[in-house]
DNA sequence: CGTAATATGTTGCTTATACGACATATTGAT
DNA sequence: ATCAATATGTCGTATAAGCAACATATTACG
């Protein structure tokens, strides 16, 4: 049961910028994208647009926060081992390839940012639950670096093509198990 | 060009109670379908289905000529002829069929009613474009006996099993046709 | 480079929708 | 037949969404 409740036509009209901006993403590049055109698509008033996002770059963020989010398809039951390190991984690359030919420059750092910050809600969230008795600050400290270490894996991976993201990360594992679990 | 523009949240609001209705109606017959089904089918309050609709009936109606509506396919380039009775009588057939198993007894004369009077605008409006110096009143009287007829006929038809809709409509055309082009 | 067209961002006001409360009506169980 | 549960219908209030207008910024074109 949620504690605080949201409402319905907030909920909705999130969903149809949220739907506007994925369609019309699949149709032109992040950069071309305007306000405008999520207006339209959406069927929605621009004022209304406004009232729900800052502007069309924190439309951009939480649209692909949502996607990945969708990608890593987080549950209760992740524990900190082998499968979740493969899951991850393979949803960040996955996403990672999606957006490749949808936003080329000045877009990596916000990718970058949003892929970091989703596996670090994760990773501390697992941590804290296998941990729980263990000082908060260093849990967090310890999902950061999980986070960036498993990103900069990704930054890796892409650079090479005789593997897949499957085999990469499960030839680094051993590295990242260490030390941890 | 509209020369009304409907509010798109009414647009919206609409469009969800409608679905709901159709959604539940093939999940539990008419007379099941309570007005809070609707309200959680659809997300909305109950006071705004209040908003736009007098109650659960006058939604079964609107929601039933939608769909009628949709059968008929109308279009302008609609003559008084041999294929407008086809088009038409299919229609309306079908949609007595599609309704048989969702609601027996206490709505059959909701549904002739629907019928009747989608019929009649169809032919009132084709005959007025053929016929636009003709008495409003006569062109009136005249695309109701043909709504009356046409429903009649459906009506001997599914007391019959031999012939399809199509067969059936084409051997009382002659009828029809004599007396009107 | 200058101008026109388009997009952005905001505002005040209006309309639509949500909520909770309430009285009444209907339905289901005993 | 009675009572409890559920549904209906309405109301006052609050919030969300739409509209038109406006000033400013950006983009496209000649």
């Amino acid at each position: 049961m949620t504690k605080h409740k949201i409402d319905p036509r907030v909920q909705r009209t999130r969903r149809l910028i949220m739907d506007a901006f994925i369609e019309l993403s699949s149709q032109k590049e992040f950069r071309d994208i305007t306000v405008k055109d999520i207006t339209i698509e959406a069927m929605i008033n621009r004022a209304t647009f406004y009232y729900h996002f800052h502007d069309i770059y924190d439309l951009q963020e939480k649209a692909l926060s949502e996607v990945l989010l969708i990608k890593l398809e987080c549950n209760e039951s992740y524990k900190l081992n082998e499968d979740l390190f493969i899951n991850v991984f393979k949803a960040i690359t996955n996403f990672q390839c999606a957006l490749s030919n949808r936003c080329h420059r000045g877009y990596e750092d916000t990718i970058a940012r949003i892929i970091r910050e989703q596996l670090e809600v994760i990773f501390y969230t697992v941590l804290k639950k296998e941990h729980p008795t263990h000082d908060q600050e260093a849990l967090k400290i310890a999902s950061g670096m999980l986070s960036w270490a498993i990103y900069g894996a990704s930054i890796k991976w892409k650079q090479q093509t005789t593997q897949t993201s499957e085999q990469y990360i499960q030839s680094i594992i051993p590295y990242l198990m260490r030390g941890i679990a």
